[in-house]
DNA sequence: CGCTTGGGGGCTACCCCCCAAGCGGTGCGGTAGT
């Protein structure tokens, strides 16, 4: 690696040595590359990009989900004067405050500037943004993109187009947790250029992997209890519910433990007050919803416990992976019912609506086929979110478009708009289909007898051959039963299915092959039939047989 | 999708059953009220 970037980043960010791929990442970087670095938390992510951006002339533009790790990114980097200097920009920033970091950037005597998703669909914003032509925009916890982008937070999804606003600038994502599929959309969406895309330190051997059936619910709530009781130090546990994450919160204090609960209903001051008493180790349990975790570093924590299943792999191994940062050793254990899928269920539940989506449409029609989002959305009377997750949805169908202004148009080919919201809605169930097969990876999860480390790595697109040792069904014996090296088709290799389509194959259990379909999410077929029926082919057959 | 809650029906029960309704997660931003 270039020996400007090594002095930077021992001088100014204090590193002695770089990790292998952190090297790789900031050489791809340095050299103008996309990029994108999934890279677990602690291990240097920022410095990934903050080293390299030192050394170019351009500010540096990042996103990021919430503004308390913007904050956190923005003390760091002001520790010291080398760094660069940063800014946030937000709705909460004085007028005062918000021309002054206009004229810092301007003069060009800070480099970063941070902000949401939600202030790059301000034009104000862009523009002024623009002007400083920036060298590159970064996108921190970029899986956000995927698993918030479709519903939740839709401006994650005008990254790309924003992207373009700003002049093209290189762009590196950053994430701890993603899977081949959310890789996948993570480039899609933001257009990365033959990107550098680099995958660091997914296994977490001293992670003991656990899964309880329980038959009803009384006997999982005894068996979360039990299960942090026993755990001397820091615990997680996680919850799908407020009203659980308060009352097995009360239920730990009254059996002696140091615990409080965690979720977005709580008053922000006492959110506060219990992230830095768990981070400080005044408070010994956490009990959360999934609203707890993102930016949280603590490396003691000794046990990660699942009151209920989450909604996804992905955001399984992201809860865990919060456990034994420090390098020894921690237990996850997950309390399963199969009932609980249903409330996950109900979350991925929503799909997008004809009228609305037609009316969008319409009102881009009559102003003469191009509009500002802003003015769309006062004609609509809708939240920019909204108008967001319509516009995404329309766009992918190719109904609308968006100009090098921001402007949105109707494109010479769209179709018209009664069809085209159909085919939007179509998308919108699609997305819901995958979403719902990643809940099915999570009860596959919960249900397979083979080795879980085997099966949680395979959903992240790691072949291990050998069963762990080191988790409850390598205990108990019935893992590592897979007939190895027998497979008709290599993990990871492109199949076509008769009826889904082009899918990635993702991993072997038993008699059964699972496959990430491009359509409809992951499915797992039974080889005698997916095989011996002709359903799956290898890709190179179907040119011919198409 | 599944659990809890509350109302109504049955019928003479401070009680049980049934069914419909309501509820459930993540954060930006902005605005109202102190």
């Amino acid at each position: 690696m270039s020996d400007e970037v090594r002095a930077t980043a021992q001088a100014a960010f204090g590193f002695e040595e770089l990790r292998p791929g952190q090297e790789e990442a900031m050489d791809a970087v340095r050299a103008g590359r996309d990029v994108l670095a999934v890279m677990p938390t602690g291990s240097g992510k920022s410095a990934v990009y903050q080293v390299p951006a030192v050394l170019q002339e351009q500010p540096v533009v990042v996103v990021s989900p919430l503004i308390a790790l913007q904050r956190d990114q923005v003390d760091g980097i002001r520790e010291d004067a080398r760094r660069g200097g940063a800014v946030m920009l937000n709705s909460a920033l004085p007028a005062a405050e918000w021309q002054q970091a206009r004229e810092e950037l301007r003069a060009g005597t800070v480099k970063f500037v941070f902000l949401a998703p939600e202030q790059l669909a301000r034009d104000e914003v862009v523009d002024e943004l623009a002007r400083l032509r920036p060298g590159m925009l970064v996108v921190d916890e970029a899986h956000c993109v995927s698993s918030w982008g479709h519903d939740f937070r839709p401006l994650y999804l005008r990254l790309g187009a924003a992207r373009e606003r700003l002049g093209r600038p290189q762009v590196v994502a950053l994430t701890a947790t993603a899977s081949p599929q959310v890789r996948h959309e993570v480039v899609e969406q933001l257009d990365l250029q033959d990107p550098l895309v680099l995958v660091e330190g997914f296994d977490r051997p001293e992670i003991d992997l656990r899964v309880v059936r329980c038959a009803d619910a009384g006997t999982q709530r005894r068996g979360v209890l039990d299960a942090v009781l026993e755990v001397e130090g820091a615990v997680l546990v996680y919850v799908a519910k407020r009203h659980d994450a308060e009352e097995i919160a009360a239920q730990l204090r009254a059996a002696g433990r140091e615990a409080d609960h965690y979720h977005a209903g709580r008053a922000r001051a006492d959110r506060d007050r219990v992230q830095h008493a768990f981070l400080d180790g005044a408070l010994d349990v956490v009990v959360a919803t999934n609203a707890f975790g993102m930016g949280i570093d603590k490396p003691d924590v000794r046990a990660v416990v699942h009151a209920a299943v989450p909604d996804s792999p992905d955001s399984y191994y992201q809860e865990i992976g919060r456990a034994a940062r420090d390098g020894g050793t921690a237990v996850a254990t997950l309390f399963y019912r199969p009932e609980d899928l249903g409330l996950r269920t109900f979350f991925s539940a929503g799909v997008a609506k004809v009228e609305p989506l037609r009316e969008t449409v319409a009102a881009v029609r009559a102003h003469g086929g191009a509009v500002d989002a802003g003015e769309l959305r006062r004609d609509l009377g809708v939240t920019a979110s909204r108008l967001a997750g319509s516009v995404n949805l329309l766009q992918e169908v190719g109904a609308l478009a968006e100009d090098g202004t921001g402007r949105l148009v109707v494109p010479e080919d769209a179709p018209p708009a009664a069809r085209a919201a159909r085919a939007a809605v179509e998308v919108s169930e699609q997305q819901r289909s995958v979403e719902r097969s990643r809940l099915e990876m999570m009860r596959a999860y919960c249900e397979t007898a083979a080795c879980r480390r085997q099966f949680l790595l395979g959903y992240f697109g790691e072949e291990r051959t050998e069963p762990c040792g080191s988790c409850d069904t390598c205990r108990a014996g019935s893992a590592g039963e897979r007939s190895a090296g027998r497979v008709p088709f290599p993990v990871g290799s492109t199949v076509v299915h008769e009826r889904w389509g082009a899918g990635q194959v993702m991993h072997y259990e038993a008699d059964r092959v699972t496959v990430l379909f491009d359509g409809v999410g992951y499915r797992t077929l039974a080889l005698a039939l997916a095989v011996g029926e002709g359903l799956l082919h290898p890709e190179a057959a179907t040119g011919s047989a198409a």
